[in-house]
DNA sequence: CCGTCATTTCAACAGCTATTGAAATAATCC
DNA sequence: GGATTATTTCAATAGCTGTTGAAATGACGG
């Protein structure tokens, strides 16, 4: 992930009502929900939803779809985890149980591992 | 962490120059690195440096502690995780496969606001 | 077509943010 | 004490951000 698309999704995120949008949106799951919907749920002016949706939408937070006279937006969840990613790159120069045993990966891992090792 | 934390937190990140400090004392582990270690690998004024260290600081990222004539940097690691659950926090319903399966955590249903279906 | 439902566009405005230069503070060395 | 190093404070300014209201677009049903 580059430097600036994880500003632009940091900045997205930065906003009280879009980080409501978009974790009901990363609840919601892959299907995504209806705008409608999202500003029922969170008592948002549609105009305003809409300038939230562009913002997370440039960010690459989330993808939307026509249905019907509905709009459906969804969270890209590989974004958010690249961002994730991003954050924790590297960290404590590799010695990753020093900072954040549950989330830090040495270095670069972007598959997951498999984790077989976790059986005790 | 509470939403507000949240908002304050990716607020803090959501800039070039923060994110890179963030960043390098993530990279540097919990002993940290002086302020002017920082203004030197970023290229940053020292004046502008400091009001990014206290936002970053505001935002509980990171702390300081004098150390004869430097400020010592430092990433608190606690925080960034909590960070990292709270965007994740009761993905995709708990089905995280879907979602995130590197990540994302089930947690506890924090009681999804109950979804009205939208007309299939 | 016409009405209405769902959502977007546009312009305007108030409030916030990042950077800069100059000056201040704080610790150390001679 | 006086010079030097490291960092912070302060005020000013340019640029960006979120919300609002009014109007427009697009899709569907009768």
């Amino acid at each position: 992930m580059k430097n600036d698309a994880a500003v632009a999704a940091l900045a997205a995120l930065a906003q009280q009502n879009r980080l409501d949008v978009f974790r009901l949106l990363v609840q919601a799951g892959p299907e995504g929900m209806p705008a409608g919907n999202v500003a029922e749920a969170l008592d948002l002016a549609p105009n305003t939803l809409t300038f939230h949706f562009d913002r997370l939408r440039e960010a690459g937070l989330v993808t939307v779809r026509r249905e019907g006279r509905s709009m459906i937006y969804a969270a890209r969840f590989e974004a958010m985890n690249d961002l994730l990613g991003f954050l924790t790159e590297n960290c404590c120069r590799g010695a990753a149980e020093k900072c954040a045993p549950a989330v830090c990966k040495p270095v670069r891992a972007k598959k997951p591992a498999t984790r077989k090792e976790f059986a005790s």
